[in-house]
DNA sequence: TATTTTATTTAGATTTGTCTAAATAATATT
DNA sequence: AATATTATTTAGACAAATCTAAATAAAATA
């Protein structure tokens, strides 16, 4: 199956907007790819020829097993090389994503598999997200929750849900990176912001649309 | 100048024929990026308006000021990321060309510059050709000479001109690799072999082909 | 249910990069 | 110099990926 880097994105977008086993809508798929509805449409047509997506006009889009399967492949790539941005070029967790987005697409089984061995085979990238391995199965940790929802009191930053480079740059300027503690101060219902504080800082404020796109886990 | 990687390829193509000053003809381009003639023409028309190609009718093709410092800039990328892959990921060099041949594509200045950070700024590939700096400046070394000319007896391995698997894959077989010391034994005039000794090993015979496509310096 | 709004698809163009076949120019050979 | 050969360009076509504008279907609302 040799796709282009044009497919490959459509086919990775398809698999991020289809949580679970939900149908995908022609105008999120444009949306996410930043495109129009009718070029969605003329692609999915490829894509259901190669037997990548199951599509019926008006019925929204899925990726078949084939089709999932490549789309883990490519999230494979992806995190693998954010990692290696992070972890061996100290780029930022801001600045990896648009530049892991071209190297995703360079195809070859034995770079991977070197790759993901040079970095002594991650299982989360450096957002927190979940590196497929080579067969594309995901290793699921705990269920994280947004820390709008989180009950507990002492918490730990396991991901972003949102990753675009404002978000994580206010995050970086914040202290709260990956793994970073976090205790819950107050909680105000009024706009549902939060105060939290990280061990020996003074306490801060968190809009509710920051505290949505944090995910964390209970200590 | 945001160029395609089409467009980038072609450049490429050119400075690597465009020997010194030459001009470079249509159907050399062809054969290098195994497409067609008519095709390098239509190119060379996109790369006229782009001003990075001197280009008339008839009159064949070469780099303007600035297509070479794009050229430089490519080349730079492509060697870079052969030392990656065989630096990092323990790629042998008869691997590295193809993948670097897609990797060289992603462009990012920061990208680059804290890869050859990352590798101690090399300033040869693994195939002993020289890697530009972030100027576009090439160090150029005492001048090579082919070891089916050299005239010295004990000479030092120092590039390959050829750079095919094929080649690569021979001359690994043999032991031969950057910075491998060859004794001369003997040269026969009939089909210009050369029977040639590295330290502690018995001695073989390498054709004129092989032997053209060895770059030496005398120790 | 009829109407309005929204989502999706189709029709028709455009750009990029490629090709084949035919025409033309340049070069080499008699 | 005439002819043959080779190199290059042009003409016309095609596939991929995109777009806008118009048509149609689905969903929401009155
Ligand atoms: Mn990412
Ligand atoms: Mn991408
Ligand atoms: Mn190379
Ligand atoms: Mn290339």
């Amino acid at each position: 199956m040799n796709l282009t880097v044009a497919e490959e994105n459509y086919i990775k977008s398809i698999y991020k907007l289809q949580d679970g086993n939900a149908v995908v809508s022609t105008n999120a798929i444009a949306y996410e790819l930043d495109t129009k509805p009718a070029s969605v449409t003329d692609m999915a047509k490829k894509l259901k020829e190669k037997k990548l997506i199951d599509y019926e006009k008006y019925q929204g889009i899925s990726l078949t097993p084939e089709g999932r399967k490549i789309a883990l492949q490519i999230v494979r790539r992806h995190r693998l090389w954010e990692c290696f941005l992070v972890d061996k070029l100290s780029f930022s967790w801001d600045e990896v994503h648009e530049i892991a987005e071209e190297l995703e697409h360079v195809r070859s089984e034995k770079l991977i598999t070197r790759l993901s061995n040079f970095l002594g085979n991650p299982t989360t990238d450096p957002h927190g997200d979940p590196i497929p391995d080579a067969l594309g199965r995901i290793s699921k940790s705990q269920p994280l929750v947004s820390l709008d929802k989180a009950t507990a009191r002492r918490l730990e930053v396991a991901g972003v849900s949102d990753q675009s480079s404002s978000l994580l740059e206010f995050l970086n300027a914040k202290g709260i990176r990956l793994g970073t503690q976090l205790d819950i101060i107050e909680r105000y219902e009024f706009d549902n912001s939060v105060e939290v504080k990280i061990r020996n800082q003074p306490a801060f404020t968190l809009s509710e649309q920051v505290s949505k796109n944090i995910m964390v886990k209970s200590l």
